[in-house]
RNA sequence: AGUCGCGUAGCUCAGUGGUAGAGCACUUCCUUGACAUGGAAGUGGUCGGUGGUUCGAUCCCACUCGCGACUACCA
């Protein structure tokens, strides 16, 4: 084995095997277990979000895998409708094609080359992470199975009348030329006007004042609101106004939405145009003048003058016409929330269209129950609140696009507008034609769905339903979704709705929401903000000029390209250098806490590349000591204290691994695991057994390789789920010569705990040897004695114990601490000067033989008792007081008694020692 | 406006009603046959502030300051 880990080669070879021998696979007898991954963009690439994600679902699902689960973890990518569509259009454009001339046909025949050139990106990325989805069974939203889940869904709805098409204000994106669901509005604080305006009164008598924000929709009012209590207007109302620009009368009406105290307490009614005036116009019978042409320009409503003006141009020439007129009071300064398409970036306008939408209400009333009876469980438990606030006031979901890339809806028109929602268009037709005679045409429905109504139905669709099989019976529901909370309104909220409603049941029994992953410095990670990294860059590394030049081509805004370079170059001045996937998988593991943000720093990383390293040179040392050697039978327990120490260490650690598993704390997973490897397994339990190794008891020495073997092996097992890689490569190497039969360390099961047994005693007992060796390294630390020069310590107050403790491991302590010899001094007897380490109710003692300087001594043996004082005057201080005395718990006390009894033993032989070298110092002998 | 979250070592974060932890960084020493991507020792924190509950609060409660996220029809 190399000395150092290289992960390069190791990582795609062990893959490559996995896949191709089915081990990704559900297999055994074992109770299902079930990941549905939330499908990525079947076009997009992994991003840091997908690579916590996929890790955290691989642990899992490889977690479960060896605990004897029958697993499975459900892959497939998404058809990721508008942003596909529109990735497409930006290569028409730059081209110099345009969608619209080539037709609907052939560029949906362009998207899905598209998708097929590209489209194995993602999936090439999940091998690289070691995800062990199984490939066998890759679904794609567009699948025709998954398609036909879509129709079916949609026309049993349809059937129920809980999918209507009706003519309703809409968030129109005038760019991408689509309606969009609420959740597609990005709502932003910006720096806006608040004009006040001036409508004469019909009679003359003087003006009203309005206050808005959009002048320009003026043109489309039908009324001005006051609230009916407020006194500066009560006598207007029911009286009109003259509308400016335009000769309309238009009604003052009374409404207790207005709020008296914004603006001038009157307010414009655009009802075609705005939602809450669209509300205010139902409850009065206003009549609505749509103004905007779908890519939100003055439609011929208007007059003449403004016809055909952008929204952005309308509203300067509506101000100037007013300012001319002399109707403009004031402009003030106003912030506003402006609504956003999420993909375009444009202003959305209102827009009164005819759209498809489901009814949520009967939907929603189940999912909520589904929640509040514990049948789906959110982890943390406070998302559930989210979920609720939302459910709650949840409103009907506009489910048509007018793109051309998705399920197109099935629903057929006759010439007379008659529609016909049926599974197929013959189905259509002949509905049709029995209607309203055999001469009936149709034509289809051009809109296609939202993305996420063929989302919301992953956790059952991909499992071929609505046929009845098997797979669906073992694997719905699934056991949890791993999840970002940012889409738990998008998917989560509605896979639970869909899944109750089409299959009776939860489409999963818990909901992990994991944080975001941010950069270093907190910011989300985009391209414009050019702080992205591959998470496949951490694994290969990248050179500095590729990093740069992969973040600053492909810009949406070019010109942020220089800042962008800068910024690399000062945080990567050497590129990134290549970590291997289990580190960052590791590093992912380590950092899935409860939190909302993740801050990712390579740093971090690096650190657990080291701890990769690490372990493999623990498997060298667990090889040379033990191939070709005498090992001990399996099973037989051992008898050495320092054996049965480290089984005992491990049976903590599987079982704090096995806690946090159930948890899903991953990162106290990760803590649980590293610490034992490293600070005990590696630090302690390897040093202590190499006196044992090198001694010259054959049958101890067999015995600990045994031990050694033993509990390696089953360390790769447990590291297995977060390092698969590495664990992997490793444990071919190890097991045979642990005895272990088997290809794969992903086939063996989850190491059992009874086979290492909780042990007290050797507990007891490697603590006092590790006390020992601590106390002689303080002091050549803090001495700065020469780890290669030998002591010969010297021990007071050594109870019988500590005499049999002395005699056992006399061969492990000269080894570990660099003693000679150790004389165990009689009551009373008399020690040369000496540094002192108390350890227990004895002080052992380093002659000082010039080694020592005795002031340094002195100072160090205060410090520590300035330490002691401070604990002891805090445990008096409890202990003095009655209240707390009478009303602690007896074994508080008792343990605050205890503590005080210790320290001050351990006082008693500094203050002793303090003396002494206080001696030394001020006679200037040693 | 409403809902939720965060504030602990220089940095990034765990954590607990009774003795405050890790990683990185920092200081000193060490090329000891697993590992310098290493080993040993060490420095470093009135746990945002105030008040309350309690024998005891970093932890529970209230208020407050600072930061953040989400939801929402103040034109």
């Amino acid at each position: 084995m190399d000395k150092v880990y290289e992960p390069r080669d190791i990582e795609q070879r062990l893959y490559a095997e996995w896949e191709s021998r089915g081990y990704f696979a559900p297999q055994g007898s074992g109770s299902p277990y079930c990941i549905m991954i939330p499908p990525p963009n079947v076009t997009g690439t992994l991003h840091m979000g997908h690579a916590f994600q996929d890790t955290i679902m691989d642990a899992l699902t490889r977690y479960h895998r060896m605990r004897g689960d029958r697993t499975l973890w459900q892959v497939g990518t998404d058809h990721a409708g508008i942003a596909t569509q529109m990735v497409v259009q930006r290569q028409l454009d730059a081209a110099g094609q345009s969608r619209t001339q080539m037709g609907r046909e052939a560029f949906v025949e362009r998207v899905w080359e598209w998708k097929a050139q590209s489209g194995g990106t993602i999936a090439r990325q999940l091998r690289r992470l070691g995800a062990s989805v199984d490939w066998q069974r890759e679904r794609f939203t567009m699948d025709a199975e998954l398609s036909r889940s879509v129709t079916e869904v949609f026309v049993r709805l349809h059937e129920e009348g809980l999918i209507y098409r009706g003519k309703r204000l809409v968030n129109w994106d005038p760019k991408l030329l689509t309606a969009l669901s609420d959740l597609e509005v990005i709502a932003t604080e910006e720096e806006g006007s608040l004009w006040h305006l001036r409508y004469p009164l019909e009679d003359g008598s003087g003006h009203l004042v309005v206050a808005t924000t959009r002048p320009e929709t003026l043109l489309g009012d039908s009324a001005v609101a006051v609230h009916p209590d407020d006194e500066r207007y009560r006598h207007l109302v029911g009286k009109r106004v003259k509308l400016p620009l335009t000769d309309r009368l238009i009604p003052i009406i009374a409404d207790a939405f207005v709020d008296r105290d914004f603006g001038s307490g009157c307010v414009k009614i655009t009802p075609a145009h705005d939602f809450t005036d669209n509300e205010v116009g139902q409850r009065h019978g206003l009549p609505l003048f749509n103004i905007f042409t779908l890519d939100a320009r003055l439609n011929d409503s208007v007059p003449a003058r403004l016809r055909g003006l952008a929204r952005e141009q309308a509203r300067e020439r509506v101000l100037e016409e007013l300012s001319g007129a002399g109707l403009v009071e004031r402009v003030d300064k106003h912030r506003l929330m402006v609504p956003r398409g999420d993909r375009s970036g444009v202003v959305l306008e209102p827009l009164l269209t005819d759209q498809w939408y489901v009814r949520i209400a009967p939907l929603a009333g189940p999912a909520i129950e589904a929640v509040e009876q514990g049948r789906i469980r959110f982890v943390p438990e406070n998302w559930s609140k989210t979920y609720f606030e939302w459910m709650k006031n949840i409103r009907d979901w506009c489910i048509s696009r007018q793109l051309w890339w998705g399920h197109q809806i099935p629903a057929w028109y006759d010439a007379a507008g008659n529609v016909f929602v049926a599974r197929s268009e013959a189905a259509a037709l002949a509905a049709a034609r029995l209607m309203h005679g055999e001469d009936t045409t149709l034509t289809r429905d051009p809109d296609v769905l939202d993305t996420w109504f063929s989302s919301a139905l992953w956790p059952f669709s991909t499992l071929g339903w609505p046929e009845d099989n098997a797979d669906l019976r073992q694997f719905y529901p699934g056991n949890v979704l791993v999840t970002g909370f940012d889409i738990i309104f998008f998917w989560v909220a509605r896979m639970i709705m869909l899944g109750l409603k089409f299959m009776g049941d939860v489409p999963f029994r818990e909901v992990y929401v994991h944080g975001l992953v941010r950069d270093g410095e907190g910011q989300k990670m985009s391209k414009s903000k050019g702080n992205v990294v591959d998470p496949l860059d951490i694994v290969d590394g990248i050179s500095l000029e590729d990093l740069v030049a992969k973040r600053t081509t492909g810009l949406m805004q070019p010109h942020l390209a220089p800042g962008i370079e800068k910024a690399t170059r000062k945080q990567f001045p050497s590129g990134i250098e290549a970590h291997g996937t289990d580190a960052l998988r590791f590093t992912f593991a380590s950092l899935a806490t409860q939190s909302r943000d993740i801050r990712f720093e390579l740093g971090r990383v690096a650190g657990y590349r080291n701890f990769c390293n690490k372990l493999w040179n623990a498997a060298r040392f667990v090889l040379m000591v033990c191939e070709d050697k005498p090992i001990a039978a399996p099973h037989t327990l051992p008898q050495g204290v320092v054996d049965r120490w480290i089984r005992s260490r491990l049976h903590d650690a599987l079982a704090a691994t096995e806690s946090a598993f159930a948890d899903y704390r991953l990162d106290q997973a990760a803590t649980a695991l590293y610490e034992f490897t490293w600070h005990e397994f590696c630090d302690w339990y390897l040093e202590l057994s190499k006196p044992v190794l090198q001694g010259d008891d054959a049958a101890a020495a067999a015995a600990t390789r045994r031990t050694l073997l033993d509990v390696f092996e089953a360390l790769l097992r447990a590291l297995h789920p977060v390092m698969p890689f590495i664990t992997e490569e490793i444990w071919r190497r190890v097991a045979p010569v642990a005895g272990e039969a088997g290809e794969s360390i992903m086939l063996t099961p989850w190491p059992d705990q009874a086979a290492f047994m909780a042990d007290n005693v050797a507990l007891a007992d490697v603590e006092w040897i590790k006390g020992v060796i601590l106390g002689l390294r303080q002091i050549r630390g803090e001495m700065d004695i020469s780890p290669a020069r030998r002591l010969s310590p010297l021990v007071r107050d050594a109870a019988d114990s500590d005499r049999q403790q002395f005699a056992r491991h006399a061969a492990l302590l000269a080894r570990l601490a660099g003693i000679d010899s150790v004389k165990l001094l009689d009551a009373g007897e008399a020690a040369p000067a000496s540094a002192a380490a108390v350890v227990g109710n004895m002080t052992v003692l380093v002659p000082m033989q010039g080694l020592i300087d005795p002031a340094v001594e002195l100072t160090r043996l205060t410090r520590k008792r300035e330490k002691n004082d401070q604990e002891i005057g805090r445990a008096r201080a409890k202990l003095t007081n009655p209240n707390f005395v009478n009303h602690a718990p007896p074994e508080v006390v008792a343990t605050e008694r205890e503590r005080i009894a210790q320290f001050e033993k351990v006082n008693d032989s500094l203050a002793r020692q303090i003396q002494i070298v206080q001696g030394l110092v001020t006679t200037g002998q040693v």
